[in-house]
DNA sequence: GTTGAGCGTT
């Protein structure tokens, strides 16, 4: 999902996107936009996250409506120190759906209403893509040894924990919980959950959280107690 | 709380 757009991500075919990287960990999308902003006109802003911690991956895609407006942004933000580091900014090589790019802009193979050659060429010249493809995807860091222990050992609590709930003192709590008759009598509605599920239309920039920097920028030390407590 | 090559919707 965009920041911007509420209704979903705006067509990629009109717009320009733009690859920022080796940006720090703690910038949002809301950081890039006014300097982005400033060089032209942002269409929206994304930034990948991860769905174990939501952090995000140190990275961020930023769609420009006008392809000079984006080489400007390219040339001027290129090197642009953030938050003390400095982030590159190039056009993106690949879409969403891992369709070639250029200049930023899809180059896809539009469905052009030609009558019969629409179907001439089934799939041809695509070898090249699936080559050299595999070195991402793996862990974000070259910590990945760190991070794929702590994954296996993720999972071995998660194994560990589901045993726990096949153990039979779970079942048995779980099975007290719920009537046999009653889960199969009684459905839930999606409708008496997400009731009043008022979607906040004010929310604009919902990336901003001042809250980092206030936690970051201000590291307020703890008032020291009024004696020196032993450890 | 950490890390740093890369390409996309939570």
């Amino acid at each position: 999902m965009s920041r911007f757009g509420r209704s979903g991500p705006p067509p990629i075919r009109d717009t320009y996107s733009l690859l920022v990287l080796n940006i720090t960990f703690r910038t949002t999308a809301d950081d890039l936009f006014p300097l982005f902003d400033k060089y032209g006109e942002v269409v929206d802003i994304y930034i990948p996250r991860d769905r174990r911690t939501g952090d995000s991956r140190g990275f961020a895609f930023v769609r420009y409506k006008y392809e000079d407006e984006a080489q400007k942004a390219v040339d001027r933000l290129d090197g642009r120190l953030v938050d003390g580091r400095e982030m590159m900014v190039q056009f993106a090589k690949y879409g969403p759906n891992a369709e070639r790019i250029q200049k930023g802009r899809i180059m896809e193979t539009v469905p052009k209403p030609r009558g019969r050659s629409r179907s001439r060429s089934p799939r041809r010249g695509y070898r090249d893509d699936h080559r050299g493809r595999d070195s991402r995807r793996r862990s974000r860091s070259r910590s990945g040894d760190r991070y794929g222990r702590d994954r296996y050992r993720e999972r071995d609590h998660h194994r560990r924990s589901r045993s726990r709930s096949t153990s039979p003192d779970d079942y048995k709590r779980r099975g007290r919980d719920r009537s046999p008759s009653r889960s199969r009598s009684r459905s839930y509605s999606p409708d008496d959950d997400r009731k009043g599920g008022r979607d906040s239309d004010a929310l604009y920039y919902c990336s901003l959280s001042p809250a980092r920097r206030s936690t970051s920028r201000s590291p307020r030390k703890t008032p020291p107690p009024r004696e020196g407590s032993p450890a």
